[in-house]
DNA sequence: ACCTGAACACCGTTCAAGT
DNA sequence: ACCTGAACACCGTTCAAGT
């Protein structure tokens, strides 16, 4: 059988689904597919190029159209979500994408179109930019977090809260903190001295 | 040569500032106390508990005493650079203090006297905890940031700004919309001193 | 109590060779 | 262009056996 890139990236995205980011191996992949662990790197270059594939087809499926003239603050709110539920419908998605974007690899940089959205409001480049950033490592941490918790309520025995409508108000808190400071462009902390 | 549990977390230490995350493997540690790798399993359970005591280390390290009676964004502020700091101070520190508090394990959570200094400014627990993990979220992202960049610098050629001022002043800015956001939510149930 | 030696079931990656 | 087969240098973990 002959492949393409977008089938072992297809195949690459069950595998993490069903077995998770620690099991999803080249050697894995391959047998999966009916191949032999140096057949993907005819594809890929190494493990690392195909996990950025994984994790940009993981966030184009999850993508919504945005939308430009709505307030710069909802944008962002929608923005985040998107990438949450992009990220939550796959096992280990958050984990996955946040290892892509740390490494800077991936071609769907989730923080461009947050930067752009608060530059749209008209703060300058670079605080836009730092801004994104701390939308983007508070998603990245508690959807990990709530990625990790719910693993291990199913491999418990009860789940108090299935839906995880828990998880959803305390993003939209922390959410809501970070939007709230921007709004307000806070002071810089002081630094104590004595 | 017979060794107890902190001489392995030491020696444990030196591997991850030397060789990073990625080496620090059992066998490697093992050979670097001229054991069989075998051996370790006589004083930790698995790696991930071994992992665990390694990132208590580091905290451990770098804690300093808490000032309880300054004001509560001053205290954030404080714990959040003592957490900084202590990532900082070994190769891929942050990451492993992340990987290990996402699993759980760990004594010493870094969650809880954020979250105490919050509830002293009068927020009831429920919000201290929330605003506690937004804080810890964005420190971990900023620093496993710092820590990769850095490490990508290292091993280029020049390096624009090797004490990581930059890095430092984003870190305070994007604590400080955190923080605003705190300040800015309404209903402290207790007003706050000072 | 603490460790050795050997084994089991895995990894990512390279490379000559086949079609 | 796409893949096989074999190899290299690794992993974490278990377990009987030694002192």
């Amino acid at each position: 059988m002959r492949y393409h890139r977008t089938d072992i990236v297809e195949r690459a995205v069950g595998v993490l689904d069903q077995y998770g980011l620690a099991d999803l191996s080249m050697r894995r992949i391959a047998s999966e597919l009916g191949l032999q662990p140096s057949a993907l790197y005819h594809h890929f270059g190494s493990k690392q190029e195909l996990l950025a594939a994984v994790a940009d087809e993981v966030l184009e499926r999850g993508a919504r159209p945005d939308a430009p003239d709505t307030a710069w603050d909802d944008r962002v709110v929608a923005l985040s979500r998107e990438l949450r539920d992009a990220m939550l419908a796959y096992r280990d998605g958050a984990e996955l994408v946040a290892t892509v974007h740390a490494f800077g690899l991936g071609v769907r940089s989730p923080a461009a179109p947050l930067a752009s959205a608060i530059e749209a409001a008209g703060f300058d480049e670079a605080f836009a930019r730092t801004a994104a950033m701390t939308v983007l490592h508070f998603v990245f941490g508690h959807v990990s977090d709530e990625q990790t918790h719910r693993q291990a309520n199913t491999a418990g025995a009860i789940d108090a809260d299935p839906l995880g409508r828990a998880d959803t108000a305390s993003f939209d808190l922390g959410l809501s903190l970070i939007l709230e400071g921007i709004r307000h462009r806070a002071a810089p902390v002081r630094t104590a001295r004595h």
